[in-house]
DNA sequence: ATAGAATCCCCCAATATGGGTGATAGTTTA
DNA sequence: TAAACTATCACCCATATTGGGGGATTCTAT
C-alpha cells in the first residue's frame, strides 16, 4: 500500500509544528510520514529503519543543530533530500545549510500548500526556495557594486585569490612582474592590509571578487 | 495613468515571443510595456528614454551577448531588475547571468501564469528561477562528495586557497609548519599537481573546498 | 596485517613577498 | 583646467615561502 508513497521524516522540537505537518502531509496519497522526531540524534538514529526520501528539518533543535544533522546524514546517505523548514533567514544559516547539502529552504512563514508544494518539488530534483531565500542566494554571485579597487585592480586581485605568483599574474596580463606588484601595493593601500591572505579575506568579505 | 504600472521593457529576438509578451504583460493593469527590442545595444539606447523598471531578457541575440548586455545594464543603472528568459540551461551561462546582475532566470518552457508570477516575484524583491536552474544554483554550494583528499587535507588547502603561508596554515590548524607542509605535500600527489596554483585551480573546479 | 591518515623532523635551492622610493603617460572628474 | 586616479615600469633589499628530497611515529580502519 505505502510502497508508491514518498517517505517523509520530520524532524522538529515544536510538537504543534510537527503534529501539525504530518497530519497535512499524510492527507496527500502520494506522501506517507514514516516517522518524527524532536530533535536530530534519535533521528539519525532512526534512518536505518525509516528509509526516508525526504527529511523536513528544522534548524533549531535541541542537543545537535540542524546544520550538524545535514551533514551527518547525508554524509550515511546523500541519497535523502532535505528539506530545511525553519523560522530563520539569517544568511549564515542559509549557506551553511546549503553548504551541508539541503536541497531546500523554506521559512516558517510559508502555509500548508506551500509547503506540499515544496515537497513536491524536492522530489522532482527542484530546489525549492522562499522567496527571500533566493534572492540571498542570488545576490551572494553579485559583487559589490562600490568597490574601492579598479577594475584593472579587482583582475589582479582575482589571480592573487587563485594563488597565483606576481610574475604568473604578470604573465596572465601581458604586464611586467613589477606592474603587478605595484597593482597589488596600491591593493593592500586601498583595503588597508598588508599582505595576500589578509587582502583576499577582506575582498572576499566584501564581495570585491 | 501609467504612473503606478511597473514599467517593463522586453529585449527578445524573436518576433512572435515578444509579441506574445507584450500582449500578456499589458493585459495585466499593473504592468506597462514601455518599449520591446530585438537586440541589445538599441535597448541599451534606449534606457534613458524608457526608464524600466524590470527588463525580461533573452540571452542569445545578435550583437552584443545577453551577458554583456545585463552586465553593461547594470553598471548604467543598478537599480534596473533583469530577468533572463532564455532556453538555455547550460550552467555556465547561469552562473555568468547571475553574476552579471540578472535577479531571476526562467526557462522558454514556462507558462504564461509562470511569467506573470516570475515578474512580480522580481518586482517583490524576490528572485525567482526555474526549477532546474533553482537546483544548479543550491548545488553549487555543495562539495564533491567522490573527494580524493582527506577531511584534514581539506582543511589545509581551504587555509591554502584562503592565501595563508604554511605557517599561518600550521598556526591555524594547530598543527606544526612540517605537518602542514606534509598534508600539502600529499594533496599535491593526490590531486597530480605541483604548486598552489593548480591545486587551488584542481580544487576549485572540482568543488573540493 | 596492510594501508591510509595525521603528526613531526631535517636539508636545500629557488622563488616569492612586502616595503621603500621613485618615474611617465593617460583618463576622469570636480 | 587642475587635481586625482589609473596603469604602466624600475631598482634595492631583507626576509619568508615554496617545493622537492629524504625520513619517522602513532593511530585507525579494513
Amino acid at each position: 500500500m505505502n510502497y508508491f508513497r514518498s517517505r517523509i521524516v520530520i524532524v522538529e522540537d515544536n510538537d504543534a509544528v510537527r503534529e501539525g505537518f504530518s497530519l497535512i502531509i499524510n492527507s496527500i496519497s502520494n506522501y506517507y510520514v514514516v516517522s518524527t522526531y524532536d530533535n536530530a540524534e534519535d533521528a539519525i538514529d532512526g534512518l536505518k529503519k525509516d528509509k526516508p526520501e525526504i527529511i523536513i528539518m528544522d534548524l533549531e533543535l535541541p542537543g545537535m543543530s540542524g546544520i550538524e544533522a545535514i551533514t551527518a546524514i547525508k554524509k550515511l546517505n546523500p541519497g535523502i533530500e532535505i528539506l530545511v523548514n525553519t523560522i530563520y533567514e539569517n544568511s549564515e544559516l542559509v549557506f551553511q545549510a546549503l553548504c551541508a547539502g539541503a536541497s531546500g529552504y523554506i521559512t516558517k512563514n510559508t502555509n500548508h500548500t506551500e509547503l506540499l508544494t515544496a515537497i513536491k518539488e524536492v522530489i522532482q530534483g527542484g530546489a525549492p526556495m522562499t522567496s527571500n531565500i533566493a534572492k540571498m542566494v542570488v545576490k551572494s554571485f553579485q559583487r559589490n557594486p562600490n568597490s574601492p579597487i579598479s577594475a584593472r585592480e579587482t583582475e589582479v586581485l582575482e589571480l592573487l585569490a587563485k594563488g597565483k605568483s606576481y610574475s604568473m599574474i604578470a604573465k596572465d596580463l601581458f604586464i611586467t612582474k613589477e606592474t603587478a606588484k605595484s597593482h597589488i601595493k596600491n591593493i593592500y593601500a586601498k583595503l588597508q592590509v598588508n599582505s595576500k591572505s589578509e587582502a583576499i579575506a577582506k575582498a572576499t568579505r566584501d564581495k570585491l571578487i
